[in-house]
DNA sequence: AATCATTTTGCAACCGGTTGCAAAAAGTTT
DNA sequence: AAACTTTTTGCAACCGGTTGCAAAATGATT
């Protein structure tokens, strides 16, 4: 049915190696041959075959893109941005929605099955022992809005969580907030340990303010609604809140509002990513900014390194982050 | 390297064919040796190599799953979707991000060089003519969420969109509204031209409605936004606006707020899709709701069973909308 | 035990390409 | 024109599997 190597040697008068030849980038073909071989390329309408050229190059162009939030909207802007940047590269993404599996070994053997050439973990959830199996496995593998650990044992690319937890709790203290709540994501969520650990450091650091926290069951509207209702019907709401991410804040402020509160001049609230919607205007989320185009570039640059240099030495790259003012925080004292 | 079938043949002390059977279904191989087989596969770690396989299976389980809509919160439901239900058959969605490229001919011969068994079109922008150009190279493709026209050139399912206008008017004028809008998505895009098409084909069946149109330039919040700002700048604001989808009806609703406006009060939306976030609590949009899990587990099926029978002769199926109602229309009178 | 039918097995060719190697062709130098 | 260097070319083996076919093994029947 289709048009094969061995069709266009024909066509062209030529060898099976010519034709491969000039279809392969650096190879040694005369400008004659070359031409004939394009023209009857043309005529047939061949273009090689990647996955039986895979087989001896070594080479699917093929990157595993592995994620477990399709109800995050920021995962959104992820996909699109990992999407064009591998096209860009030549590189085509296997798109693997984990769900609820979160045992690697599955994800590992599919991806060795395809032979992909390497996989970008793109999570804010799984821990670092996820992308570990992938280097095990020896695939190349980065960990993109991963946890940056003081050893990583596979490429992370992303933020400090920590210091953004920092950045969170000086921006209430700086705006005169004296209690102050982490409203995290899921319990197990590394991103959401991280923060919340440098939201508490911070705080300790002032003897005068008062903190809590708790957790939503997901990064998700839904959870984050829920958990500010569960919250706001306790006794000791706070003045403010750090939320796990911006979906979990939107839901935390319909939550507040809902309740006949004001955001910010009841209780002021701040998230974490600044995806698109946290701009928009009936939102207008105040928010600590993710550069997620550079972590993203840099995810992809990371990963075709290293399919060059497969033992290439683990690296962390983190991004610093910045407090987009928008809304929902009141003015600095 | 890695650990392939002449391996494991050797280690069971066998011949490749008996390994090749027994990782294949239905092949006649003796208990026997089949235990030995799987006993080497385990202790080297074997898994077949799904690229070589296909070279001479003709089937990569690959699926190419192509969009134009990564700005729309609607798609990351959708690619969820697609990617569990694909992954449910042992297929493998490779994806494709088309961005401002329309041109079909690049996406189908990149399809061909990563052999795909077939294509999921998945855009409510796209005309039918980029199907077409993946059934004319003889690639098994469905088109999801794309235009139903009489005499389909390629398997569609998804809606019937001018009955999605006619069921936007009928709710409109139900509630009366005699002074009603359409405020499409982009003008080019086939959804838009269908909805208006119905919507304005209801309204003429009524002597006291005044109608009007617009289209936004792309359907996003910011489009959504920009174009309602412009509107309510003019001098013959409607009653009630139908938006070209949710996601414009939000933008919408936000520049009709900013403006001091009420809704429903001042001016009632509809929207169309029913994505999660027309749920908010926030956000409460009276919408069209649109049977996405159904729509795509069809296009699934239809797949499937057009990669068994390449030449099936086109279909269309579509799937009745309902209308949702929230809290932007006013009650029915 | 011999004959026949059925199942299992391995050989070898093939899927669609790439590539090392040596021979052939082209280009340089004397 | 001969000798030498460099480039181009085709042969054949290989990548990791599958499969048609005939031979071998097994099982059933007499």
């Amino acid at each position: 049915m289709a048009v094969n190597l061995k069709d266009v040697a024909l066509e062209a008068g030529v060898s099976t190696s010519a034709v491969s030849r000039t279809f392969t980038g650096g190879a040694s073909v005369s400008d004659k041959t070359r031409r004939k071989v394009r023209k009857a390329a043309e005529k047939l309408g061949y273009s090689p075959n990647f996955l039986a050229r895979s087989l001896t190059t070594r080479r699917t162009k093929l990157i595993g893109l592995v994620s477990n939030n399709f109800h995050n909207p920021f995962f959104l802007e992820v996909f699109d941005l990992f999407t064009r940047g591998l096209q860009d590269k030549g590189l085509r993404p296997l798109l693997v929605n984990l769900t609820s599996e979160t045992d690697p070994e599955n994800s590992v053997r599919m991806m060795r099955q395809y032979s992909v050439d390497g996989v970008i973990v793109a999570s804010s959830t799984l821990s670092p022992e996820f992308a570990k199996a992938f280097r095990d496995a020896k695939i190349p593998v980065v960990h993109s809005f991963g946890r940056h650990t003081s050893s990583p044992v596979a490429h992370v690319v992303g933020i400090d969580n920590e210091e953004c937890g920092r950045i969170a709790a000086r921006a209430l203290i700086a705006r005169g907030y004296r209690q102050v709540g982490f409203m995290g994501g899921p319990e197990g969520a590394t991103s959401t340990v991280d923060r919340l650990k440098g939201f508490h450091a911070e705080c300790a650091l002032h003897h005068d303010i008062l903190q809590s926290h708790s957790f939503a069951t997901a990064y998700s509207f839904d959870a984050g609604r829920r958990e500010m209702q569960r919250l706001l019907q306790g006794d000791s709401v706070c003045k403010a809140y750090f939320c796990g991410d911006d979906v979990l804040s939107i839901g935390a402020l319909s939550a507040i509002r809902d309740k006949g509160l004001r955001v910010p001049e009841d209780i002021g609230l701040i998230g974490l990513n600044d995806m698109e919607m946290a701009g928009w205007q009936n939102i207008n989320l105040t928010t600590i900014r993710q550069p997620i185009p550079q972590i993203i570039d840099s995810a992809i640059e990371l990963i075709t390194a290293t399919l060059e240099k497969p033992d290439r030495y683990p690296e962390a790259r983190l991004f610093p982050c910045t407090l987009k003012e928008r809304g929902t925080l009141r003015a600095v004292l």
